[in-house]
DNA sequence: GTTTAAGCGAGACGGTACGTCCTGTCTTAAC
DNA sequence: GTTAAGACAGGACGTACCGTCTCGCTTAAAC
């Protein structure tokens, strides 16, 4: 008598996984996500919807099952500089946010994200704190280098890298993004290494 | 002598039409846009179906006209600096996307329009173009305050303005914004009046 | 100073109800019963809608307005036998509903007229009244003549005339209604002239 | 060795299809044709619309479907003589088209079939060719029992059968249809049995 | 080698919202 | 005060999608 549930019968069959997920990266390449539809991506896999929602229990699981994954940054390289290291990063978020696949899903995803708090938690717990996970190895080494001496708040800085590459991508729907991110990364390093960023004229501001 | 096609038969009543877009605030204030329905619309505003569709094609064409006129920035204030100018700025497109309607709203607008080829045009047209005014502006006054030499790209400093306030309320979710506001506005500072951007370690990052 | 409901302003434009009425038989015939609207009519007649529901409460009245006074019967003239009476009178029947409009009309018309107790009421006091004065001429005339000694019920020769036309058109969709005409009324004649109606057996049948 | 494409899937539930039938004919007996929605259909089945369209193309296909079918006509009974025998088959047709059900239906029903082909051939090919068969095997017996010679055309006595006993119930609306119902098998008798059809009079009426 | 329990493709199910259409009323400016 | 034009509230239509549920079958592990 096993302890824990005993999974008597046939095993799930793991191409059904794998056909599931890329049925819903290929409709979403060529839908986009406001028209990817789960019978179109049962269909496209192969498959009985019943399949789908054994793995998946809404869409947008499935959905962000399908793609935040292959969204996951990889390690950060160790260019030798806080600013390659920068650029470097920027590249990845790019990459990430840039390609065909993400250009068309990202807003769709997170709009649901956003309205759905489990969706939320798991976002936060998985792909985000990955992202923060690696702006906060470029600045301790940063740090370590001694480029920066007291490092900026690792949410700010993720803040000003991921935002202005969405924006580029998703509300500026700018041109060339491989020289905005160079110029970016230039920005970024001058943000962080100049001079304090507690100026009194902005504690004055806030006393208006 | 009458230029155009004259209109014969009842007005549309612009009531109506005020009312449609105030119950669609509404309505999203009170459920988010995952949630708005247009017959929900219809019912609160006291109007029926066909009198909307008269006026929006789309349900997403009706929530951009009741939301985007709303998040229009205001003429950016001139504080005397360019830092005080800055966090103005961050301060005003924080209030537009920070505000309780606002957080229910946007990604999923933003998902809309990305998908409508028709809503992206009008939201470059509107609502990005205002800011990009606005973005400007406080550019030129930093120069011909002395403050800057030669300005940078405008579509930069707007990615790197409006993308971490972005960020910080839809994906990082972080606390305080008046907080992060205000050190957005001293690290953009230092971004925009540091060393020049593009270092020869960047030019030589970009050959790998 | 009239003594009655004084009719100040304009007077109704007389061509305006003739032009409603028309319309509608025109639309009548072209799309059928089922598929007249409201607005069709009042864009043939050149039209506004507002005026047509000054003339006529509903839609159904309208139709009714436009068709029943031309499916009224005339006169029926006086053959010099009861057979060719009869044979006139089903005749003038087919003609009223049988000709291409009342085809497409009568059904749905009649419909209406089930499902609206006012038009029950209207439609049994002119088309069916009309009717019912027209098959009492013809059987009055046979007694005088001395072709009937005891006239049959008035409604029972009603329905057993204007019945089987009915049925024919709209229900049998039989071919050649002039054959079918004489055909019934040969019948007919036999029917009223032969043997006294109530025989033994139907009395029987009726206990059981 | 299966002929047919087998039908993969889950089956259609044969309750559903009972449901809808009856929900049907309830909201017919209750708001009539005229007043009947799909929607109202299918709250009383608790059923939801998509399985009505499965089903049936049209509201009207579904109220035919629900209706014709219970107004199909009995094998007539031999009762030994032909005006007992037409007696017995005008109180079917009464009991089929007099009961509650089809009195506030029938009309509506017989406007849609009109203005629809498809449903004028099923019609056709289902109720009427039904009444037909009926109509004929009473003048097969009769002609069998030496009661009648020549036996009259089967249109004909069907539309003088179905007919009187439509307009009495539709047009004529008159009461104590059971005495009605008497009396016209009495007359139908005489007609059928009576004199030969094609008076001299009649041809000459004709040449007019 | 069974047995057996779960997985499988297919597709029907209840429910919900969409966008269209039509009715009968109301509002405008013109006459 | 009527006219043509057309906007108005209301409500039904038929479509599409979601997430669940059967159906008859396959399939691997347990016996």
């Amino acid at each position: 008598m096993s302890a824990e549930g005993q999974r008597a019968g046939r095993p799930r069959d793991s191409r059904v996984d794998a056909s599931i997920l890329a049925a819903t990266r290929e409709v979403l390449a060529e839908t986009g996500y406001a028209r990817l539809t789960v019978d179109a991506v049962a269909a496209r896999a192969g498959v009985g919807k019943a399949a789908i929602y054994r793995r998946h229990a809404t869409k947008q699981e499935m959905v962000f099952a399908a793609t935040v994954h292959t969204m996951e940054l990889p390690a950060p390289a160790d260019t030798g500089a806080f600013i390659t290291d920068l650029a470097a990063l920027i590249d990845d978020v790019l990459a990430t946010l840039g390609n065909p696949v993400a250009l068309v899903t990202v807003p769709g995803l997170l709009a649901e994200i956003t309205s759905d708090a489990d969706l939320t938690v798991r976002f936060q717990q998985t792909f985000m704190e990955r992202q923060r996970e690696c702006v906060r190895a470029v600045l301790d080494r940063a740090v370590q280098r001694g480029e920066l001496d007291e490092p900026p708040q690792t949410d700010l800085v993720h803040a000003m890298l991921v935002g202005p590459v969405f924006a580029w991508l998703f509300m500026i729907r700018g041109q060339s993004p491989e020289v905005f991110a160079r110029d970016l990364a230039a920005r970024l390093t001058s943000a962080f290494t100049g001079p304090s960023p507690s100026s009194p004229a902005l504690v004055h501001l806030k006393s208006r």
